[in-house]
RNA sequence: GGGCGCAUAGCUCAGCGGUAGAGCACUACCUUGACAUGGUAGGGGUCACAGGUUCAAUCCCUGUUGCGCCCA
């Protein structure tokens, strides 16, 4: 017997470990059926399991357990990347614990040490996971560190190398002071800052008194300026291209260059160029050969090394004294510091407020500094061509398919990618350099050695990079790094490429389209079919979860207290296309409700005698009531399956619902109900069969969703093992013989309940009181009917019998109207005449308003003459109804008076 | 500044050229033998605004306003 409730938590963690422990997420490679692949977005090693995580593996989930349903392979391959700052952070954060540092351990130590954390603490996420329900084959689980999946980075750089798509260069990169790297320039977020614009007054070489007032949003940074640009076409300044400035506070000489980035219109048109720290003045830089002095060093605090032997003493200008007082001052110091020094020397014109874009770090949230360093690039803009090629052609659709622009716009127009990062913890760049600073890349260092020892002709001894790659290069391997690349192994070939990449828009730069050019150019495939980009999980009203807002919602809290089918529930009823969530637990309460439901429908059946029954054919039931409910099931299957080929999991869930509960419980079981406790016994085991096979259907369209409850059900009924339904068939439609027929009589037969039940309602009969119902002008179909469900009507509408009216209607009747017939409740202890002389008015009026519409609509000769026929045709019947309806009520309401 | 998206019932959202829908919330009634995490019935919308196309516009086009996001 099924409990009086459903308990998640008593079935959950059992049955998922059931599931993996009899192998039913695993991928079959020897299987005969089609493989279907998701590739997990891999989590960070450091994650915990946030409501973005639980949306897409949910959406990603269902996929699977629907596909893998239909006798596809599925392969949802799992695993977590190693997070490069992340987790570097964390370990240092321990070890600060322990008066320790990672200098002071050494890489090797340190590294050891982040293993081991790891191995301790770094699987909290896919724990979670699996609370979740995720059905992910963790038999392959992998991790960007393996040795599998460093061994493909390493192919993978020195092949790129090789061909040229990645190489060292001296340029500006975004540089994180705080934890001291390169990142790329996806992981800066601009923020708007309120600062200020100084103006400050440069004197001009040899010309008295004559100065250009450049503006600046960061003084601190003139002490690397080299030069000063001005438009080309201003004539205020013309003749002073060519003529050189003495720069304040250091004293330096610099000249006056024309370059068409110096807007007229901005400011003064005159500005101060500062090569090494601003990525525009970087480029005005190269075009006119001006040195890049760095004044910031790794820590973004001022370093004088590169200036200072070139530090003047200008009477009233520059004091080389005070700006040997800066050196190791931070941004924000020497800023100060000189701007009170520029006040001093009365060449600060003006200060205004001015709001600006200031570069935060993305993780960690510091200011970046942009910084002249060498790095390693990858030739993002000649690897971008093909991807950008496979969405053009098609290979790789976008759903919802704006996207597509999203991409085409970022790739179009893509940058070189900064791959190397000054952190320890990563795969560590294949380069070692020669006592000259040769490069020699390779797989190892036997590689390396041999190369070296070729070019100078004897042994030297060679030095590694410090440096990592970006945790997102490893990352872009994903597709096939997992399956075994670079080795040639049978998954690769089977299931690379993937079907559907589930993600959010968030992630299409990051990971969607490096994972494409690397696919492309390594496995000359794309590497999935399909991308759907689901929203983000807002909370309910709207705004961002975040930390620092507090208005988070933890998934584990709500599996804890909902279940995990209610909270998955939720989530596929909420994700439309192309639209964020606004998501709370109340909206998973709201759903839970549904779960509850659907159990109780079950407890009824089973209290029925409704069990598995092995030989029924729904194609051979005879009764109108079971013709039309396995209509309405196909239906649904219909519309669940279409809805799940769509990525519509508002739909699926939405149909689910309504067949559930509108048509399964409302409708179908209220009125089988009478035929269990009949005394008809070859109808009840018919209906028995009809309902198991109705209630089987259910618990298969729901599994993708609802894995857990359903598969409580499904054994408990008999369909099958325990744990088994996720192996079952998704079901297919049934034609029924006969269906309309019974479509039409169950129609029939609903639209006259909920008539009577509105009439009794709205006339305040109590349901204590049983009516009886008089058929007026009613067909001999409507009586046969009517007479043959009269144990239903009875039971539904509160009816206690029903007849043909023979003669007047009687004083004192409610009455109203379904199709030809006028159904009169005599009541007349209980009619209030007047309320029902309004209700009828009302529905008179509703009635002709209806029937207006229509005839100005058939009114219009462009509508006949126009019109597609079938709809003109439609309006004609419309109105014919309409008029029959209305006549009636007329005639209902003539009789009252 | 460039691009994208959204605007439909009190709230959250479907719909989409041809009779405006759901869930929640609300109101009334009902502890009837699966379910009060429930049942039955009901109220509630000039589909943001202004033009245009069309026989017909919530739906297509243009513009306006408001909100959100991305890029610079």
């Amino acid at each position: 017997m099924l409990s009086k409730t459903f308990q998640p938590q008593e079935v959950e963690t059992q049955l998922y470990e059931t599931w993996e422990n009899e192998g039913r997420f695993a991928a079959d490679p020897q299987s005969g059926g089609t493989p279907f692949t998701i590739m997990i977005p891999p989590p960070n090693v450091t994650g915990t399991l946030h409501m973005g995580h639980a949306l897409t593996m949910t959406l990603q989930d269902t996929l699977i357990r629907w596909r893998r349903m239909q006798g596809r392979d599925t392969l949802w391959q799992p695993g977590t990347d190693h997070a490069g700052i992340a987790t570097q952070l964390v370990v240092e954060r321990q070890l600060a614990g322990e008066n320790t540092s990672r200098k002071e351990l050494g890489r090797e130590a340190f590294l050891e040490r982040v293993w081991k954390w790891k191995a301790e603490s770094g699987n909290g996420i896919t724990r979670q996971l699996r609370r979740l329900g995720a059905s992910l084959d963790w038999s392959r689980e992998r991790f960007t560190m393996d040795d599998g999946l460093s061994k493909a980075v390493r192919e993978v750089f020195v092949t790129l190398y090789r061909e040229k798509l990645i190489y060292r260069d001296r340029r500006l990169v975004n540089w994180d002071p705080h934890f001291r790297t390169a990142i790329s320039d996806l992981e800066v977020e601009n923020k708007e800052t309120r600062g200020h614009m100084w103006h400050i007054r440069y004197p001009v070489e040899g010309e008295g008194n004559l100065t250009l007032t450049v503006a600046t949003t960061r003084p601190e940074t003139m002490l690397g300026d080299t030069a000063v640009a001005v438009h080309p076409d201003d004539e205020r300044y013309k003749a002073l291209v060519g003529r050189n400035i003495i720069l304040p506070l250091t004293g330096r000489r610099i000249p006056i260059v024309a370059d068409t980035y110096s807007d007229p219109e901005k400011g003064t048109g005159a500005v101060k160029i500062t090569p090494a720290h601003d990525f525009n003045d970087f480029e005005v830089g190269k075009r006119h050969n001006l040195p890049m002095l760095s004044i910031l060093d790794e820590a973004a605090a001022v370093t004088l090394e590169e200036i200072a032997d070139d530090l003047h003493t200008v009477e009233g200008l520059a004091d080389p004294a005070f700006v040997r007082s800066l050196e190791g001052l931070s941004r924000e110091d020497a800023r100060k510091a000189i701007v009170a020094e520029l006040e001093r020397l009365e060449i600060l014109e003006k200060i205004e407020p001015h709001t600006l874009q200031v570069p935060h770090a993305e993780r960690g949230g510091a200011v970046v500094e942009p910084r002249l360093t060498t790095q390693w690039y990858c030739d993002a803009a000649t690897l971008a061509g093909p991807a950008i090629e496979a969405v053009e052609k098609g290979d790789v659709t976008f759903v919802p398919k704006q996207w597509e622009n999203t991409f085409f716009a970022w790739m179009r127009n893509i940058q070189p990618w900064c791959i190397s990062r000054q952190l320890w913890w990563g795969h560590r760049i294949p380069a070692w350099y020669g006592p000259d600073g040769t490069v020699f890349v390779g797989k190892d260092e036997n590689d390396v050695t041999a190369q070296a020892t070729a070019h100078y002709g004897k042994a030297v001894d060679l030095t590694q990079d410090e440096d990592v790659l970006d945790t997102w290069f490893s990352s872009a391997l994903w597709p096939f790094s997992t399956l075994g690349w670079p080795d040639k192994t049978p998954e690769l070939a089977r299931y690379y490429p993937t079907d559907v990449l589930v993600t959010g828009f968030d992630i299409i730069f990051f990971w969607v389209a490096r994972m494409m050019m690397m696919g492309l150019h390594f496995m000359k495939k794309v590497p999935f079919r399909t991308v759907f980009i689901h929203g983000l999980v807002r909370d309910e009203r709207g705004q961002k979860m975040s930390k620092s807002k507090g208005n988070g919602i933890d998934p584990l809290d709500l599996l804890d207290k909902y279940g995990a089918d209610a909270a998955r529930f939720t989530i596929c009823a909420l994700t439309g296309v192309g639209r964020d969530l606004k998501f709370g637990a109340k909206r998973v309460e709201d759903y839970r409700a549904f779960v509850t439901k659907l159990w109780n429908a079950a407890r009824f059946c089973e209290m029925n005698g409704v069990k598995a029954t092995p030989d029924f054919d729904p194609s051979k039931v005879t009764s109108p009531l079971g013709r039309w409910i396995i209509f309405e099931t196909s239906k649904a299957i219909d519309d669940a399956t279409q809805a799940l080929e769509n990525f519509r999991f508002d739909e699926y869930a939405g149909t689910c619902y309504r067949f559930v509960w509108n048509r399964f419980c409302d409708w179908y079981l209220e009125l089988v109900k009478p035929v269990f406790s009949g005394e008809d016994a070859a109808a009840a085991a018919e209906m028995r069969g009809v309902t198991a096979w109705v209630l089987e259907t259910i618990l298969r369209l729901l599994q993708p969703v609802m894995p857990f409850v359903t598969d409580t059900l499904w054994h408990e009924f008999g369909f099958g093992a325990e744990g088994t339904l996720i192996n079952a068939a998704w079901p297919k439609p049934v034609s029924v013989p006969g269906a309309e027929a019974a479509i039409s009589e169950i129609d029939w037969l609903t639209r006259f309940i909920s008539e009577i039940r509105t009439v009794r309602s709205e006339m305040n009969v109590p349901p204590s009181r049983l009516s009886p119902v008089l058929l007026k002008d009613a067909s001999p179909v409507t009586v046969e009917r009517a007479k043959n469900w009269q144990e239903t009507i009875g039971r539904m509408a509160r009816v206690s019998e029903i007849d043909a009216l023979t003669g007047e209607v009687p004083r004192g009747s409610a009455q109203t109207v379904v199709d030809e017939a006028t159904l009169v409740l005599p009541l007349a202890d209980l009619i209030d005449l007047d309320v029902e002389r309004a209700r009828l008015t009302k529905e008179l009026a509703k009635a002709e308003g209806e029937i207006t519409k229509t005839e100005r609509k058939l009114g219009n000769p462009d509508f006949i003459a126009r019109g597609k026929p079938d709809v003109v045709e439609e309006t004609r019947e419309r109105l014919v109804t309409q008029q029959g309806e209305r006549d009636r009520l007329q005639a209902a309401l003539a009789r009252l008076s």
